[in-house]
Order: C-alpha cells, then structure tokens, then sequence
DNA sequence: GCGACAG
DNA sequence: ATCTTGTCGC
C-alpha cells in the first residue's frame, strides 16, 4: 500500500507523518495489515501489562504508558511524552491519531516482555483494524483494545455483577467481548489486537480490574492528563531526550 | 440514502 | 477528547 514514505512494517521513527498513511488510504492501508495479524494464543501471559492512552489539548498531545505488575499487583514504571497531534478525530480512524503518539514511548519501555493494553477498539472495529491491531501489528506484540462503547456490533444483555462478559458480535463473528469489570458499573468493550485469544485478553483485564477501566490504563489516563494539564513534567519529542516522571497521583508504594 | 460512530 | 465539585447511591 503507498505511504506518505515507504518504511517497511517497522513502527516509524521520529515526527510525522512520515510512515503514515494519509487519512484517504488509511482505510485500505488498515485493511492489508489485518492480513498480517495474528490470533495465536499468548503461550504464557507475561508478568507485566503495559497500558497506554493519550491525552489532547489544542494541538498538543500527550501519551502516557504505565507498566502494570501482574504478580505484585501495582504499577512500576510510568512515563509521558509530549508531542504535536498529526491527525483530527474520525471515528475509525482513530489510530491515525493516536498511534504516532504511543509508538515513541511504547519504544522506550524498561521490560521485554509484555502485553499492551490501548484505550480504544481492536478487532471490534468496522474493518477489524482498530488502534490495539495497528499498534500490535506495527510492534509484533501482543496487544488488547478497552472502550468505553461499542463502535459496531451487537451483544446479548450481560449480567450485573463483575467478571460476566458476552461475546461481541459483527457480521456473523465473535470480535470481542463486553466486560463487566464492576459491579452495576457500564460493562468494557475489549477485543484483541494482535498475538493473543479473546478469553486472555478478557482474562487480563478483569485481572488488572479494580474500578472501570482496568489500572493500566486508567493511571496512564491520569498520567497524561496530569501532565497535559501542567500539573506533572513531561518530556517533549522535540527535545529529543525523554526524563522521567514524576511520581503521581495514586501512585506505587 | 441517512445517521451513527472508539477517544 | 473537553467544559466541571460535590453529591447521591450501591
């Protein structure tokens, strides 16, 4: 598929929209990764989950990542970085938006082996190639997608309590599941992006679930907002050298 | 054809 | 996404 600049199937480097595609071919750009994803079962769920979100404000924006540890059951390690926004908003689209921002922080992680976890769709998606597809294909890491809403398909009704779920479906396939994380609370979206089974990706968020949004990426949600709002550092893209955060709100023990 | 539509 | 504190309910 053409590019703004051809760049292989390597996430791309430095400011955009280098590697990517322009809103006209996004569509059909998406659509041929699809044919590169993978739903091979993840063999052994990894010891950390790193979720990932980002936050706008006129222009700018800023992605936060926080590595989530499955056996202690707390964040230890979380960063924000600070870019301009390459895209508008399109439902569908989204990843055009979002996507440049998480790949410069999702590169700088202190860890090997993990799972990602993006605030947006992954195979539950109108083409199958929502956010978690893009960036876990551009990554070849297994990736998960948690919405607030559905973007297409249609469910049964699902139980009150936590931990039920049903499956998600959209034309005549299972593409998610929605997730009741809590209890009464407006059940999740989730569906896989990349190298991993529906049933793990549910696993896993009702594993990292303490309130809505599982704490991976409800804390990168706070992070990056703490930092767009000026209330925590942040580093900036541009100044090609990336600090670290200060501890935040909620933060480890 | 029209509207709805992750964040 | 964002404008916005406390408040009510489970």
């Amino acid at each position: 598929m053409k590019r703004v600049s051809g760049q292989g199937d390597r996430p791309p480097q430095g400011q955009e929209p280098a590697g990517w595609p322009l809103p006209a071919e996004a569509e059909a750009w998406a659509r041929h990764l699809v044919g590169r994803l993978k739903q091979a079962p993840l063999a052994v769920l990894p010891r950390w989950v790193v979720g990932a979100d980002v936050a706008y404000d006129s222009g700018v924006a800023v992605a936060a990542a926080v590595v989530w540890d499955l056996k202690e059951g707390f964040p230890v390690w979380w960063r924000a970085l600070r870019r301009p926004i390459s895209a508008p908003y399109q439902p569908g689209l989204f990843f055009l938006r979002e996507a440049p921002c998480l790949l410069p922080l999702l590169q700088r992680l202190p860890v090997r082996r993990w799972v990602g976890m993006v605030h947006g769709h992954g195979t539950a998606h109108p083409w199958g190639a929502g956010l978690a597809c893009v960036v876990g294909a551009l990554f070849k890491k297994p990736f998960l997608g948690c919405a607030g809403a559905l973007l297409c398909g249609q469910v049964s009704p699902l139980a009150e309590r936590r931990g039920n779920w049903v499956p998600v479906t959209h034309e005549g396939k299972v593409v998610g599941a929605l997730v009741r994380t809590r209890d009464r609370a407006k059940p999740v979206a989730v569906s896989v992006g990349h190298r991993l089974k529906l049933p793990q990706a549910v696993q896993l968020v009702l594993a990292t679930s303490r309130y809505r949004l599982p704490e991976p990426l409800r804390l990168a949600d706070q992070l990056a907002s703490a930092v767009l709002a000026g209330a925590l550092p942040g580093a900036s893209l541009a100044a090609a050298t990336v600090e670290a955060v200060a501890p935040f709100q909620g933060g480890c023990p």
